[in-house]
DNA sequence: ACTCTGTCTCTAGACGCT
DNA sequence: TGAGACAGAGT
DNA sequence: AGCGTCC
């Protein structure tokens, strides 16, 4: 679910912290995924049939852009979450969720295909989430790849949406310290905001929304002095309110060693046999796919070695990585300051 | 008027052939 | 599942 | 670009 809401806010009180881009912008960059939210998405996208494809093609996608992805896996949930993974269950079928962490076949199927590929993978002792944006805070991650909000209160600079395998498809990247700087408080700030706008670990105050949730942390600047000022006749606080327990998850960061991070090349037969005799992919897809995978490599080497021959230094680091515009001029000049920044500027 | 809430509806990935 | 559109109720 | 297929 995520943070309800956030979105909305972000478009309509700081959008200079939305930029748009495409795949290509992030060449070079460590790109944490969570792996349950990816492989929902190929769920959703095909129903009938197994998500290991999607995640095949879109991650040698990714390696073709010079894109480090590092996959994170759902640890065992916690204990404040339960409340929404069950209510989330209920309303999408009858199954049990997954409370221990265990993992389940298709995640395994889905380490062993990372593995083929020789894309580095980390199981979380949470939320892939924190664990995602913790990979950003110390640096191991450029940023955080995701369509869940929740990064962004867990401390993530960096969280990009819609970062998918289609060509000209456009990249939504959001800042947090713009959208700190924008909206004039501070992560600590921002947090409790996000526990008001509402979120998986406990429950909101109904009848607080976006605008006015946003307005009441900008004048009190914490949960505890919102409450106090606010009529507790029309906005009720929930009974046993766990919002510290909430603030304490987003705030400190799940402990974990930094592993060391190593991308192989791809093992071709490997993938064969495990797609095509375990699970039945027609090998010609995949050795077609494999086959334009090197050749992409060889032709962006080629590139890289003309450049190099030109004179033209490499591509520096993390400064253009925010700066990163080359995108044709957007009419943002052109008054309309409220929402609607999402114009696409067409396609190159 | 403004804003939150509930309910409804639609959509969702990537490839390759034409 | 989420995200937009709409109607409805509360302030 | 549009559309059927992938499993």
């Amino acid at each position: 679910m995520g943070i309800t809401k956030l979105a909305d806010l972000i478009r309509f009180h700081a959008p200079d912290a939305i930029s748009h881009k495409e795949i290509s912008d992030f060449t070079g960059k460590v790109i944490a995924l969570d792996t349950s939210i990816v492989v929902n998405q190929f769920r959703a996208a095909t129903p009938t049939l197994s998500p290991l494809t999607g995640l095949f093609f879109r991650t040698l996608t990714f390696l073709e852009h010079d894109i480090k992805p590092v996959f994170v896996f759902d640890g065992k949930p916690p204990e404040e979450k339960t409340a929404a993974l069950e209510k989330r269950a209920e309303a999408a079928s009858w199954k049990c969720p997954n409370l221990t962490g265990t993992a389940s076949s298709q995640t395994k199927d889905c380490l062993h295909l990372l593995k083929l590929l020789g894309v580095p993978f980390i199981q979380a002792p949470g939320d892939a989430e924190a664990l995602c944006a913790q990979l950003v805070r110390e640096g191991t991650a450029d940023a955080v790849a995701s369509e869940d909000m929740d990064t962004l209160p867990f401390g993530a600079n960096i969280l990009i949406r819609q970062l998918n395998a289609k060509r000209d498809s456009e990249v939504v990247e959001y800042s947090l310290p713009k959208l700190l700087e924008k909206l004039q408080i501070s992560q600590e700030e921002f947090v409790d905001l996000c526990i008001l706008l509402g979120c998986d670990y406990c429950d909101k105050i109904t009848g607080l929304g976006p605008k006015k949730a946003l307005t009441l942390i900008q004048k009190h600047r914490t949960i505890e002095n919102v409450v106090l000022h606010i009529n507790r006749q029309t906005h009720p606080v929930p009974h046993f309110w766990k919002y510290k327990e909430a603030r304490k998850i987003f705030l400190d960061a799940p402990q974990t060693v930094d592993p060391k991070l190593i991308w192989t090349e791809p093992d071709e037969e490997a993938l064969v046999g495990f797609l095509c005799h375990v699970k039945y992919v027609k090998v010609e897809r995949v050795r077609r796919r494999m086959e334009r995978f090197r050749q992409t490599r060889e032709s962006k080497r080629e590139e890289r070695e003309r450049d190099k021959a030109a004179g033209r230094s490499r591509q520096t680091r993390m400064e253009d990585f925010f700066r990163v515009t080359r995108k044709r001029e957007q009419p943002v000049e052109a008054a309309d300051s409220s929402s609607s920044n999402r114009k696409r500027p067409k396609s190159t």
